[in-house]
DNA sequence: GATGAATGAGAATTCATTCAT
DNA sequence: CATGAATGAATTCTCATTCAT
């Protein structure tokens, strides 16, 4: 019935529109939080200002989330993602060439600093992944999102652990090294965004920088 | 005028009194906030549960402290010194002795694990140092008492910067490596604190340790 | 003119087939409600929860009820209507009957425990009754409905006035007695619903059916 | 020393002011929250209306109440009290008297009614214990809270049950004929406060003073 | 010096209802 | 007829800070 069928196609063009919509929106919300992020920092940053800069009364945003923390979690779900293309990004052209150590060296270099970079230039980001790991206020994560960010995180990081494999770490080394790579890192961003980092002199990139060339030197 | 002078004298001994009172006061409040800390963090921690574990109504701590940012300026305040004490005392013992080289070098190596140990076994005045370098909320800190704290964190690391020195460093470059330190000290506590050094099977303690056992080689 | 005519019957063919399943639609919702209420209570029910339930979106239900309060009268009305049809059964195969006392009695005695039994069972629509009576709410029922409903309570308590007279009261006596009985039964459903009856130790029932007793004994 | 000891009485005197005032304002609160329960009804009316009543901002009430629930918790418990009160004077004048059983009808029937007028007259505590003892709003009261006002109501009906033993009942079946008279009486006040009473052109008080009639005729 | 009542601004969240599509 | 996004007004509750006493 052709009747039907085109009743039909409209419902479906409709749906699709709606849905678009309805993920611009979204995105729309997480914008205004990450612009408020920007300016009042994580601790800083209220619902209301948050609605007011997606042009939203604060009711609103429960039609897309159902609670600030979960703007929270799909602001980091999608850092991490970020994160993970970023980190992958740095290694590309690489791939499929012949297993030189030298090259497999830079390519992890690389990417550690991208690592780094992404960080140093989205520093809300960072505060959002330690608020939210930490757990500081009343209502944290769901167990189950919580799995899932840890997830994204370790797939962000699994092309470093990989180099480290492929310089010829053992699975168990890889990690070791990765969380040392990871801890340096998080160490210097967080000098760097408390301004602490001025006390030495000392520029947080030249720090990152250091550590992974005394690394991939340790490593041979 | 014997009169005046003996007046005088009994209003000298009466401002000790007050002022060692004075101080015993400020430090029963400092010792409340501690202890409201180590209880609800410092997110969870108000100024009424502060005053309650002093003994005093909120109001009173208005006439030792300006605001609650400055309790916790203070509470930072005396966090640094025994830190600073801290690494000292972890470097006891070889004072005056021979400039033995590995001697030098074990006590670096000690220092530095102190002041990981002091912030590993007091999470919350490292948390405390963040955010208030941060300023994250609101009203930050004075200028004036932020300088204080820069200097007393300085000071805190200088037996670190000394050893790097006395192992044949540039004063540049123990700064550069007294950065590196704390930088990677700070990343494996914040990745301990939030949890998330679990992603790796790895301990904290490990991660510093074989940081500073890398840097001795490496400085050979 | 035939044409006008015949296009005059496929309108009201239409209009029957429309108005049907416009009275489906409003039972639909009001057995969303129902169930609703069974699950939530009614203060705890809201409107979007109603419309889940009937799987429609909130904003359509304006399309059949013109407020959440108007849902509530036709949910009361149907009530009443059943609580009327549970009554007339519990007095079924007594009538056309020969006028013998004993019968009229138990006749009676069973109609109004029918009438206990049915808000027993149904604790959500005494509760929808008394609230909506009560007008706590800012916005009531309209006086017709009201007027409506009010007539249909009326009519569902006729068969116990019918009785009482039967049993020789006067049309005066009757209501009086039956505003007693009804009085009775809802101060014990009170009384049990708000969980107060555990108090005394007593059985709601057991309140009910005494009541009666006393009541018939005192009539003779 | 008299120094000290006049400072103490000085002390003393001002505490003993302030639980005075304490107690005065707390009591203005629950003044305001009545007179707003008698306006808008317990379901109508909120923290603020209370707190504007009261001439307070609304968190000022939460020095005097820790939750709107324990408002309304003193006032149900104040409300009790009161009734307990009134019930007792009702049975006043005739305590030591010989054990005349005329007498004993007499008292238990005014102090029936006492209970009945009590309520006739403050309606909105009755809404309050119904609606506490019920429980429908998320947070209840405490259980502690729960217990010790099931106390109070039970006390302040125990004349009631004790004139039912001088009548002559046992100890149970005093209190299955009070559990009836509470029954009754909680029915004609729900009919009278929903309107619904009028229905059978009946008046309230009559509906609770045959019942009372009747019951002391079958006790004879 | 200390009290503690009171403020006032702000927090997240809820929900019946409206209305453009 | 139905959608569902959006409103807007309300809700309870929190807390650093002030200030008359």
């Amino acid at each position: 019935m052709k009747h039907t069928s085109s009743r039909d196609d409209v419902a479906r063009a409709r749906s699709r529109r709606e849905k678009l919509l309805n993920e611009a929106r979204h995105e729309l919300i997480l914008d205004a939080a990450r612009s408020a992020f920007l300016q009042h920092g994580l601790a800083g940053t209220t619902l209301r200002e948050i609605a007011k800069r997606a042009g939203y009364t604060p009711g609103a945003l429960y039609t897309y989330f159902s609670s600030q923390e979960e703007i929270y979690g799909a602001l980091l779900a999608d850092s991490l993602q970020k994160l993970t293309a970023a980190i992958e990004a740095a290694g590309a052209g690489v791939e499929g060439a012949p297993p030189d150590r030298d090259r497999t060296a830079a390519c992890l270099r690389d990417q550690a600093m991208a690592f780094y970079f992404y960080y140093r230039d989205h520093p809300n980001e960072l505060d959002l992944g330690l608020y939210l790991f930490n757990g500081t206020r009343p209502r944290g994560l769901t167990p189950e999102l919580n799995r899932q960010l840890n997830d994204r995180l370790m797939e962000a990081l699994s092309p470093i652990r990989r180099g480290l494999e492929a310089l010829g770490l053992t699975a168990e080394e890889s990690t070791m090294e990765t969380a040392g790579i990871f801890s340096h890192v998080v160490g210097a961003l967080v000098l760097r965004n408390t301004g602490r980092i001025r006390l030495f002199g000392v520029n947080a990139d030249t720090l990152a920088q250091r550590y992974l060339d005394a690394l991939l030197l340790r490593l041979g």
